[in-house]
RNA sequence: GUGCGCGUAGCUCAGCCUGGUUAGAGCACUGGGUUGUGGCCCCAGAGGCCGCCGGUUCAAGUCCGGUCGCGCACCCCA
């Protein structure tokens, strides 16, 4: 039996990563930009950190953790998500006495326990901003766009649309809650099953549901953005307006229900329809509660978080060519005297920054010139007993089919 | 957790319905056609517990049951 990957995680081939890289170089510069720093925190925590960070009614906490005892009898698991540690860290370091804002990004691996399917993963990764200290709508406004922006930058506006709403602060959201209970309560005996318990559980997603009745139903149903208290009305208003002024175009989604109990106000999902069912490739909003509940002073905050393998499947769709890693020059050669040549040639070639392929194995030149082509090399220096013993080499270009005679050792820059 | 679909060469798949010689194709790989020149073409070669276990049968890649794995969708979510 062979040795294989745990379902639902994968490898991240050669021939994909530089898309990855690509994708990841943009986000962070981008960021920078707008004077993010990175953070770097434990990919395991104490469950009490995402227990009571994402609500313990929630999806992903009910059934989705990998969660384990350790040797002490401690309770430990892997993240789910990264903003509940991020979070825990900006408590624990006392960040909120060292500047009155933070600005932090953090990527790497997330761990859910859920079937996997396209776009969808056990094992994957975030790149995911926080924004510790702010309350004005300008803040959510600002971190918007950034996201706008970063789909920007790696042409992908067209494939994506911004999705907004507000889910009200601690006092219209309850009061919306129990308000939507009451008007789903007066029509329980039409739900559909998964309906009449989300009724119990989060009643909000029975707006999002996709059974027939159950959108008619919802269609009389109150709307939260209706039922916005005036500071939330107020906040949201300015938010909408700071992304018109600068020409950030969104859809307002009043549906848009987030799978984490934190967030409050400002939500807000970028979503694609080139993916199959995951139609999020990034989500996000205001949470100006979390940080209080874990334990540190009253702060508030914003942030988002985006799924790497979701982008780069649709960046994949949208720019499929281009992204293989390639060589400058390849060295063929012949003869074990021209095999000690070229070993020294591509060490120096290398040490003055060029990118050399080559290889040893002594075959002959037709697949070495076959080789030569496939590493995408736009040059190959050819080293036979005879150019060896005249101190020359043939520098042939590949995409001209012409060839060269070039000095040993003094190359000339190709 | 639920439903549907699929497991045959490194990859994509045909063959299964209607059981019967040595299980096929394309791509990729290796060698040759060209003593030292890539892509296109031609020739050859290598590469298979037909996922696994059991059942039916004279005979199973093919039919039946189970099991494991994968995919898509639901739930939920990046």
């Amino acid at each position: 039996m062979k040795v294989r990957s745990i379902r639902g995680f994968h490898d991240i081939l050669p021939e994909d990563i530089g898309r990855w890289h690509h994708i990841e170089e943009l986000a962070k510069n981008l960021f920078e930009l707008y004077g993010y720093s990175e953070i770097r925190i434990p990919a395991l925590e104490f469950t009490e950190v995402f227990a009571r960070g994402l609500g313990t009614s929630s999806d992903i906490v009910e059934k989705e953790m990998y969660t384990f005892t350790d040797r002490d009898g401690s309770s430990l698991t892997l993240r789910p998500e990264g903003t509940a540690g991020v979070v825990r860290a900006y408590i624990e370091n006392s960040m909120y006495t060292k500047t009155p804002q933070s600005k932090l990004y953090y990527t790497g691996m997330m761990f859910r326990h859920e079937r996997p399917q396209k776009g969808r993963y056990r094992g994957f990764y975030q790149i995911g901003a926080e924004l510790f200290g702010a309350d004005a709508p300008e803040s959510d406004a600002e971190l918007i766009a950034m996201n706008h922006n970063f789909f920007g930058s790696i042409g992908l506006s067209g494939s994506v649309t911004l999705e907004l709403s507000s889910l009200g602060d601690g006092e219209c959201k309850p009061a919306y809650k129990s308000m939507l209970t009451d008007y789903f309560n007066g029509h329980k005996d039409r739900l559909c099953e998964d309906c009449q318990r989300r009724l119990g559980t989060n009643p909000l997603r029975i707006l999002d549901c996709k059974q027939k009745t159950c959108i008619e139903i919802s269609k009389d149903a109150p709307k939260m953005l209706d039922n916005l208290c005036e500071s939330c009305t107020e906040h949201f208003g300015r938010v909408k307006d700071s992304l018109d002024s600068i020409g950030v175009p969104y859809e307002i989604n009043p549906k848009i229900v987030r799978g984490l109990d934190y967030y409050t106000r400002t939500v807000f999902e970028f979503t694609t329809d080139q993916l199959g069912a995951q139609n999020a490739v990034a989500a996000g909003g205001r949470y100006d509660g979390l940080v209080k509940e874990l334990g540190g002073p009253e702060t508030p905050a914003v942030g988002f978080a985006m799924g790497i393998e979701r982008i780069v499947l649709l960046h994949q769709q949208v720019v499929p060519e281009g992204f293989g890693r390639r060589v400058d020059i390849y060295i063929a050669y012949l003869g074990d005297e021209a095999r000690n040549a070229a070993f020294s040639l591509a060490h120096e070639l290398r040490s003055a920054g060029a990118r050399v392929g080559a290889d040893y194995g002594g075959k002959s030149l037709k697949s070495q010139m076959k080789r030569a082509d496939k590493s995408g090399a736009r040059y190959t220096i050819i080293i036979g007993e005879d150019e060896l013993s005249r101190g020359v080499v043939k520098l042939r270009d590949m995409e001209k089919s012409s060839e060269d005679e070039i000095a040993l050792d003094l190359k000339s820059q190709p």
